[in-house]
DNA sequence: TTCTTGTTCCTAGCGACGCTAGATTTTGGA
DNA sequence: TCCAAAATCTAGCGTCGCTAGGAACAAGAA
């Protein structure tokens, strides 16, 4: 009995250690330097292991995509702080979002541009999801107005995303960034 | 010297025909299915041709993004034509880009996913990319204010490139994406 | 018309990729 | 101590982007 819980905890243990090691080397190296052979090489284990664990390459970027959207939503929360002013609260989550992009970009890559299959808007999107999403609810609630809520937000969340991925691409030009997330939040609400 | 010519032409007719197929195959299965051998077989050539032409496959997605970016640029003059009201052409441009992106998502993968080397925001950019860009300059001309213009047709950008790329990927429920256009409409034109 | 020279193009293959079948080692219990 | 089962590895498949080196061809000279 015993014995198989420790099986089992040392099977996580490594699972664990499979997606930080993927994650560290994309963010380092970059999501092409991500190969099979590589990630088992630094895990210490043979290729096939890493199979046991996901189904196949997508998987493990995908759970590296959830840590990610564990931690934007953590910077944003962290953002928000209890700041009072509405105006205030809604610059400052949205430079945490756009911050977090830049320092992150392989892991903003994979949440956003690498991977297709990740359930999103369902119940079954990993809690993290909806925790982003709902740090972004919070904030446009009172610039909503008239209109929904929901929408606004995800409005919001397709300018700050475009924005960052233009940008992150060489679509705009990186100088006036602040200039541009400065207009787009305060189009965004009135 | 009359023989020279002749093959230069044919040089360039087997090079646009290049771009042609890979644009096809891509349209029609997808980018994961252009590879160079499948793309050298429909051409009816060897592989290294393609290597005559094109620096590298990513150089044969590049050429084939400018032809995107010409056909949007078009449909986005086209979709503004005549239009009278500053607020109908804003919306008819903004839906001529977002429809675009569902006819021809592909193309557009192309344009703002796939490829990260084109020049961009430089002078160098093709005039195709240039002359997209100013279809927006002028649709945002009247509802800037004192809101610098080019900035303003940056952040509209973003907020279409958002949307459209969010929704694509799953992220947005595709279902109220008429209602979230609208919101975005609504908001960066005050 | 035949030969030579330079260009054009193809065959074949390199190293790396994601992934997997089957052999081998390790493990815990009888 | 031995055995069955679980865990893990070795080896290899098909495919990828890309390229070296040789074969086939065309154009001008003899």
């Amino acid at each position: 009995m015993s014995i198989q819980a420790r099986r089992e905890r040392e099977r996580a243990d490594r699972e664990r250690l499979i997606v930080s090691v993927a994650r560290e080397l994309a963010e380092t190296e970059g999501w092409e330097a991500v190969t099979t052979r590589r990630l088992a090489e630094r895990v210490e284990y043979s290729q096939p292991v890493l199979y046991s664990h996901f189904k196949g390459k997508d998987a493990i970027v995908a759970a590296v995509a959830v840590e990610g959207f564990a931690d934007l939503a953590a910077k944003m929360r962290a953002a928000r702080g209890s700041t009072r002013s509405p105006q205030k609260a809604l610059a400052n989550v949205a430079a945490a979002y756009v911050a977090f992009a830049e320092q992150h970009p392989a892991l903003y890559d994979a949440m956003f541009n690498q991977l297709v299959s990740l359930p999103f808007a369902t119940p079954e999107a990993p809690a993290a999801l909806h925790a982003g999403f709902d740090e972004l609810r919070q904030v446009v609630r009172p610039i909503a107005g008239d209109d929904n809520v929901d929408l606004l937000a995800e409005v919001l969340w397709s300018g700050l995303h475009g924005l960052v991925s233009l940008t992150r691409g060489g679509r705009l030009p990186r100088q006036d960034h602040e200039r541009r997330l400065a207009l787009l939040l305060s189009r965004v609400s009135r």
